[in-house]
Parts: structure tokens; sequence; C-alpha cells
DNA sequence: ATAGATGCAAATATTTTGCCGCCAG
DNA sequence: CTGGCGGCAAAATATTTGCATCTAT
């Protein structure tokens, strides 16, 4: 009964310019909300990355498409998937400083499992987690709609350094 | 400007001023950190807190017990707490903005509950979580010292509210 | 046409740092 | 005595907001 490592595959876009594609765009126009220019950029950036970004790398992608994105607009579109539930935020465990990282909403939840030594995050999912949320959901009587963990530790390849330097 | 009710029972601390009592500042001690009249100030109030604070509710805490104590020392304090492992920190979902909560580790370590709507946050324990540790130690390999859950959803009181006005 | 989005700059909020005098050990 | 610590102010980060303009629908 034990999951192993995730690879998140992308659900297969190709990178077209900034057409009506991608899973965000479609969600987003099915509730009626304007899709501009800088959001159908941002939101096939998320949509398209392996993994979770920072608000810079997301500028940075965006921009790369469309020059004419700016960093408000980054923030005022992630403030709006997240409101939508669209989007989960994570920081980490704060190892680089208080960046947040913004990733889509997979199918199913992932933890984090970060090296607080050399700062590799790999992913986890497990039924067990699964089971803990209905836990929670079934002793608390709350629908659980947002959930985050994060866990940290000294992975195999860093162990044999920190033995010799403690602490970073 | 804070977050709302737990239940944590702390371990039995009695009001005493600046004593050399508490069980931060005996671990501090043994380690050979110095203690000054600030830490103690500040660690007697995470000793003390029956709940997880931000850094201003710490500062609070701390001035009316000394009001030398000053913010930037509570930054610093609290940054060797988290380096020595004896406090966890979270943000609770970023229900308030970005502030951090910081709490003394416990025994055993809880989840956070959180609701989304009215900001209540409650702690759970399980044996599952425990567990779910246990796996991501044994998949990967590395011995997790960190770890951090939170959940949120609608609570019971709230659900009422949201059928009419669904969100913020 | 018009509600709502964007850009820009400026305001906030939060945390960190440099420097110097002071205190715990 | 002395090296680490605390206070203060200023810097660095990170995020939000006011307002005029533009645009998707």
């Amino acid at each position: 009964m034990s999951a192993s490592p995730t690879h998140r595959v992308s659900s297969g876009e190709r990178i077209n310019s900034a057409e009506t594609t991608g899973h965000l765009q479609k969600t987003l126009r099915e509730k009626g909300i304007r899709l501009t220019r800088q959001r159908r950029v941002i939101l096939e950036v998320m949509d398209n990355a392996e993994q979770h970004l920072d608000v810079d790398q997301i500028l940075e992608r965006a921009q790369k498409m469309d020059p004419a994105v700016h960093l408000v607009t980054v923030y005022r579109t992630i403030d709006l998937l997240k409101r939508e539930g669209l989007i989960d935020e994570l920081d980490l465990l704060h190892l680089r400083g208080d960046r947040h990282y913004y990733e889509t909403h997979g199918p199913r939840d992932h933890i984090h499992v970060a090296c607080l030594r050399c700062g590799k995050v790999r992913e986890f999912e497990s039924r067990l987690y699964e089971q803990l949320k209905e836990q929670i959901a079934r002793d608390f009587d709350m629908q659980v709609t947002v959930s985050r963990t994060e866990v940290g530790g000294i992975c195999n390849d860093c162990l044999p350094h920190e033995k010799k330097s403690p602490r970073q």
C-alpha cells in the first residue's frame, strides 16, 4: 500500500500562443469570468507548469509569451484562481524565505517532501492521506476543500554532509 | 487580527516573572545558548501560550512582562528557536494575509483545521497522520524532522451562511 | 456601451540587516 | 573581559491599492 514518487504529467498541452485551450481557461469561461489577453497567458503558464512556480517565475514565463504582462496582473490573476479554488498555494516550509508557490489543483492532492539541506522537493501521494482527510471531515463534520501538507527532513544524498556540518 | 480559539493545554506553567523555568529555557541552557533577559521573557511567552501566536502577539505579551523587548528581538529569537527545531511555524493557509504563527513543538504533531469563512482554527491529532509520516520516511528513505499540515473547509456553523453568500 | 481589467506608481506589510553600545557567562 | 546580543533606524522583500485608461463581452 505504498505510493511511489509522483511524476506529474501536465495534461498534454501544445505551446499554442494564447488560444482558448487549457483546463483553466475552459473552467473560467464556464464560470463566466472575463478572459483577457493577459489572463490567457498566465493561465497557460499555470496549465503547462510541470511543477510549482513562484510569482516571479510565473511572470518570467508569461512575459516570454507576451511582454505586456505586468507583475501586478500576475498577483491579481493568482488571487482570482485562489478564490475560485483552481490553484494551490504552498510555501515549502519557508525553505527559501517567504516566497509562495502556486500550482494547479491536480486531480489528487499530493504532499510536498522537501530536503531541508539541499532544498530538493519531491511529491508524494498516498491513500493514507486521503483517509486522513476523510477522518478530519468526519470528526469535525466539515467538508475539507483545501489541504496542504509539507514535510521536511534530510535526504539521502545530504545525510553524509549533514554529519559533518550539522546545520545551515 | 488573530485567529480564534484552539484548545491546547500547555504543560502546566505558572506565571512566574522571568525565572529559569519552562521547557524552552531549560533546553536552551542545556545547549549552552546564552539566556538574556529578553530571551527569557519571549521563551516564557511561547511556553505559556495556549495556542499559536503571531509575531505581534508575541511582542505584545512579552512587553507586558518587560516593556524593553523589541520587535526585532522577537524575530531573532523566533529564528533561533526555529533553527533549534523547538517551535513550529504555520501560516494557517493565509487566512489572514501572510502572517506567520508560531507554537512550541508539542510532544506530538497536530494538524490545523481552519474554517475558511470564520477563521476558527481547531487542532487535530491522529494515528493516521503518524502513519503517513512513517510511510514517507520509508518511501523516501529520509528522516522526517518537520511536518506541517493545514486543512480548510467550511465549518458547521458557517455552512448556513455560505449557502446565501458563497464566497468572499 | 459598460462593467470590469490592466498598468503604473505609490502605499503597506513584513522581515532582515548594519552598526554600535551593552550584558551574560 | 569579551563575544554574542539587543536596540534603533534603515534597507530589503513581498504584496496591495488608487486611479486613469483600456477592452472583452
